[in-house]
Formats: C-alpha cells, sequence, structure tokens
DNA sequence: CACTTCAGTGGCAGCGCTGCCAAAATTTTC
DNA sequence: GAAAATTTTGGCAGCGCTGCCACTGAAGTG
C-alpha cells in the first residue's frame, strides 16, 4: 500500500525571498487574512472598494496563492489525477487533450502518469497519486489489480474509467463497447462479402480492449458460422512496423484471403504499406479493416476503412460528469464504422 | 498575474470515514508521530524493531500520506511542471514520456498542461502551476511573453526549457538547433544534386521552432546562390492532409519542382500519399525530405528522408538535469539527418 | 564508575491557507 | 431616530505533515 521510498531531492533552487504569502498581500493592503483571500476566490462578500485594495497589492506584491496550503485548509482538492497506459498512442493522447481542456477551464489542475500497459505499475501509480488527494482519478479500461480498487474504493474519490465499458466498473465508465465494435466489424465484412479472412493484431496480454475486440470480432465470425483464416499476433505493442509484418506473415502462408481485421490503424497502416510496396491491389485482391480512424488512415491514397472512436470526446465527458458530480454510471458514446477505399 | 477565478466544484464524494491520518497510525502502533514520519520516508534513525510496528499499522490502518500536508510541512514540493504546446503532436508526447519516466522513479510527480502554441494560454498555465509550488517547470522553447518570464524568475523554481537551443534560455535548456537542422537538410539536399527546391510548410506563426528550420533552409539555400523555386505555408496546424494538400497546390503551379521539403514528417508523410495517388514517382520525378523522423515514415513503402531529432532523450535528461541540481546551462542533444528512399 | 556519546524517540511549533464565528459597519425598517 | 436586518470584516483554530529540539537509555570511554 505505502513503500518508504527514499526522499525526492526537493527544489534545489535556493529561495532568494521568502516567497510572497497572503499574510503579506493583507498587511499591504490594509485587510484581514480571511478578507484577501475572499476577494482572490471570489466567495464570500466584500465591497468593491476592498476587493481593488486587495487586488493592488497583488498586484504590487507579485503574489501567487499557494494551492498547496488551500487545498490542505479545504479539504476538497482541485487535483485530478489521469493515468493512461502509454502515450506513444495517439489514442490517449485525445484522451488526455479532452479532459485536460474541458478541466482547465473549471480551475483543476491534471497530474499524470503512464503505467505501459502494466496492472502493477498502474496500482504502484494510482498509491502515488492518491497521496495527492485528487478530487477524481481517471483511468484507462475497467481491469484492475484488486488492490488498484481497494485502494480507490477507500479513497472516497470520484473514480473514472475511461475507454471501455465491457465489465463492471468501480464509478464512472465513459466509452463504448470494444466487444460490440469488434462483432459489428466482422458484421460488416461478411456483409460485404468476405470469407477468407485474417486477423493481424497485437500484444492482446495487455491491451485489454484490443482483446475484447477480437474476441467481439470471433463471435461475430462464428455467428454466421465461420472462423478465422489465418490470424498473426504479434508479441509487440501495437506499430505500423509490425502491422506490416504482420500482413506479410500471414500472406506468406499462402492460404487464400480475401479480407484483413488489423487491431487498430497503426497496424492496418502498415498493412497498408506493405500492400503498396507488394503491389497487392486493395480492395480487389484483399480488404483491409482497421480501427480508431486516425486521422492519417483517412488520406492514404485509399482510405482506410477503420472504426471512428470518440476519443477526446470520451475525454470531455468524463471530465464533465466529474465536474457536475454525477451519479455513478456508464456512459456509452459508440463508434461508428468508417467505410474507407480498403473494403 | 492571478485571477480570481470562481472556486472549482470540490471532492463530491462525501468521504465516507475520516481519512486516516499519520496521527492515527502513531497511535495503532504506540510510537511518536515523528518516528512514523521518520519510517515512511526512510529519513533520520529508528530502529528495526519500530519500522515493523509502524509498517504494520500503516498495512491495517490502509493509511495513504498526504503528500499535500507533507509539501506544505516541508518548503520544496515533490511536483513538477510540463507544459506542452499540443498533444496532438507525438514529438510532445514524446518529451512527455521521456520526462515522467525519468521522474516517477524519483518520487517526483508530473502536473501538466497544454497550451495549443498559444503564448498567452502559456502564460496563464505557468500562473496557474505556480500556484502549485512546483521544484520546477518544463516548457516546449524558448519564445515565452515577458509576463511568463517574470513570473518564472520570481518564482525561484528550476525552469527547463525542451526542445530548441536557438534562442535566450531562463535557466536550462535541452534540445538541438532547428536553425542548423533546416541548414544542414538544406546542404544536404543541395548535395544530392536538387537545385528546383520547393517547401510545404505549416502554420508558422505558433510553431515557432519550424520557422527556425524554415529560417536555416533558405540560409542554406542562399549560401550557395539559390532561393526556393516554390513555397506553400499552410495556415493550419500540420497535418497528413495539410501536407498532401500544400504538395498538390506547389505541384499545380507548373514550375519544374526536383525536391520539396516539408516542415514535419506529418507533412511529408501527406506529400508521399499525395505523389503515391498521383503516381509520381519517387525520387526520380520528386524528392521528398521530412523532419522528425517519425516511425511511420520509417516504415512507408519508401521510407522518407527525414532527420532524426532526440524527442525522449530530451525529456530524459533534461529531467535528469533538473534531478541533479544541474547549473544553468544548454545541452545541445543534436539531431541526425537520415537517409530514407526518398532523396 | 562517573563520564561522554549517540542512536532512537516524542513533543510541538509552524508551513500558508480556509472556514467559522463574532464584531463592526452599513443599510433597512417602523 | 432607535431597533432590526444585512453586509462586510478580522481573528483564530485548524488541515496533516515535517523540522527542530530536547530527551531517553544503552553503549563506549578513561
Amino acid at each position: 500500500m505505502t513503500c518508504a521510498e527514499s526522499e525526492p531531492a526537493l527544489t534545489p533552487a535556493d529561495q532568494k525571498s521568502p516567497l510572497i504569502t497572503l499574510t503579506d498581500v493583507a498587511a499591504e493592503a490594509g485587510v484581514g487574512e480571511s478578507t484577501v483571500s475572499r476577494v482572490l476566490r471570489n466567495h464570500g462578500s466584500f465591497s468593491e472598494k476592498t476587493r481593488a485594495k486587495v487586488m493592488a497589492a497583488v498586484e504590487k506584491l507579485g503574489y501567487v496563492p499557494n494551492k498547496i496550503a488551500g487545498a490542505l485548509a479545504s479539504t476538497g482538492s482541485p487535483l485530478v489525477a489521469i493515468i493512461v497506459p502509454s502515450l506513444s498512442n495517439i489514442v490517449f493522447a485525445d484522451v488526455l487533450s479532452g479532459v485536460t481542456k474541458a478541466l482547465e477551464a473549471k480551475g483543476h489542475q491534471a497530474v499524470f502518469a503512464v503505467t505501459d500497459y502494466d496492472p502493477a505499475k498502474e496500482e504502484a501509480l494510482v498509491a502515488a497519486v492518491l497521496a495527492w488527494r485528487p478530487a477524481a482519478v481517471m483511468l484507462v479500461g475497467l481491469e484492475h489489480t484488486d488492490g488498484t480498487r481497494r485502494m480507490l474504493h477507500a479513497s472516497g474519490c470520484r473514480v473514472l474509467e475511461l475507454l471501455d465499458i465491457d465489465g463492471e466498473a468501480i464509478d464512472i465508465a465513459v466509452g463504448f463497447s470494444h466487444h460490440e465494435a469488434g462483432r459489428q466489424t466482422a458484421a460488416r465484412l461478411l456483409e460485404s462479402g468476405y470469407r477468407n479472412i485474417a486477423y493481424v493484431g497485437h500484444d492482446l496480454k495487455h491491451d485489454m480492449r484490443s482483446g475484447k475486440r477480437f474476441a467481439g470480432f470471433l463471435e461475430g465470425l462464428a455467428n454466421a458460422g465461420l472462423e478465422l483464416a489465418e490470424q498473426e499476433i504479434r508479441d509487440a505493442p501495437s506499430s505500423v512496423s509490425e502491422g506490416r509484418a504482420g500482413l506479410a506473415d500471414v500472406l506468406s502462408r499462402g492460404r487464400p484471403i480475401d479480407a484483413v481485421y488489423f487491431s487498430n490503424d497503426d497496424m492496418a497502416l502498415g498493412g497498408y504499406f506493405h500492400c503498396l510496396a507488394e503491389r497487392i491491389s486493395i480492395p480487389d485482391q484483399i480488404a483491409l479493416m482497421g480501427f480508431n480512424a486516425l486521422d492519417i488512415c483517412r488520406h492514404t491514397p485509399q482510405p482506410i476503412a477503420s472504426v471512428f472512436t470518440p476519443r477526446i470526446e470520451t475525454g470531455r465527458r468524463a471530465a464533465e460528469l466529474f465536474l457536475e458530480g454525477a451519479p455513478s454510471q456508464v456512459v456509452d458514446l459508440g463508434f461508428t464504422i468508417v467505410a474507407g477505399a480498403t473494403i
């Protein structure tokens, strides 16, 4: 739960002037401390004349309020913790943007950390951020260690789980169903007449959500009495190169393949590049389908078919729900299959 | 400097149990508060027996130390603020990863914010983060408003400016010279025999660093007595679609062009897609050169020539310098021109 | 054996702010 | 014009922790 880590080296720059405090401002303005506090937070009542005096003193002294002290004195904290699996995937950066944009307008500050898709690290990071007594903790996905869950419950702060709704939410979940996305993708491919379908994916053990899509996809095929013609699951994070190598591998096996479902757009883009390089005609010889509908895949010579996911919206909505003090709930923001030129 | 924004709504979840404090742990363990504090921070001396008692109490009560209180009591703060222009550009996400990875090992916590390339917003965000009394503030680039500089100076905390060294640093700067990168890119293109060179760029007013590369590039051409054959500067953030449209535009003007320098790899990738779509042969008909050496551009059918920039390394190094308490300095991490199949 | 030494410990005063309460100033009311 | 209602204000006790200092008792010293 708590480990005695060795001290972080604190501010090395020695404070030249002992920083201005609220008391200094009060003295300068010739009013009481609480009055300054009220004016600065625009909270409670005070006269216009007082406000002017205080603001003048603040300006003159270059006072910057100390939120650390403020947060300690008032019990609530304006901090929101955001813990994401990775930043190299644009998906999480999008979520982060959405969250911070909605938060900053309300005077909240984001503290954040990256888990590298490691649940144990997530647990450690949750412990670390809880020490800051955040008003809310945002996590990606619904899968967490028991320790993480326990700490989160005990902390009493709001918990927002993002980008997934397939499972049990701790408090609020905002996202969409990956399982359903996988299912519908399969349905769409079948509708278009493809029957020899391959899957090229990445590291399922760590990326739970791509695993859920894969399961949904298989279910979609099974419903039509079909199964995957080929599959290649790379033991690495998703990337263009893995996607390219993965498709190359699948095709090298010689079995006829008329469509390929990739675990996401990075992988699909790699597959697309493989086809371009090998002069494999798309979609005549082979159809490609990705996931996320990244901007980049909309601007390839032939736009790659994909599934649009509301990433920024997920972040924004989560922040809003938290700000509103919404009750525990699961918000399904849905997804949209976008046809490209590749199916 | 400071504005009276209206209150953020604080923790809406009502604390069920008045959270465990260090005093509770001390009582449970039958020792003094300072002893618990010493054990938990592994600081000062205490017996193994005491340590065990304290840890047992911590475990039993599920105590999570309150760093807000800790930071207030000790003057230094283990918070580091990171302010980036954007998150949609992978470059800044990389820097962020580098920074947080190096920081978390040392018990520091990152707080972060996004400016959207707006210096005024940067100033507001600096004011906001300074209220958390961070041990360091990390910013991208060397261009800041006077207000930002003034606040940063007055704060007395370390200031790290990342990804640029062409200019006056406030405290520590870590990065490389964009001007020089532009110059060397021009030299390289000239070396390869190209003479009818075009530039396709994005929004220079906001992205200072791409402006510096452009200036360096022009200088490189001028040194050889040349100037740009064509140029197209999009009034938008860099993206694949802008790059594609930009190149299309330049080529439509009918002037012979044998090489194109793009403001970055996103733009270059767009240009590459345009060539693929229009069956323009690369590099026979036209050579392409980007900037950043993104992974994705290394895996296109023909790898796109680019300039590798040490992004994660910049973040890591900056964090290390801060942790070491290094003196003010400018660290040039350099860059590397990487040949692709497109020049 | 009286002396110093020092690891191990507890007490308590803040850190800079907010929240509460009561006092003071102002306005309203009859 | 005095009383009542209201607005504005200041004082001060914490928030939960750390840093300092003083204290303990066991070990080391001559």
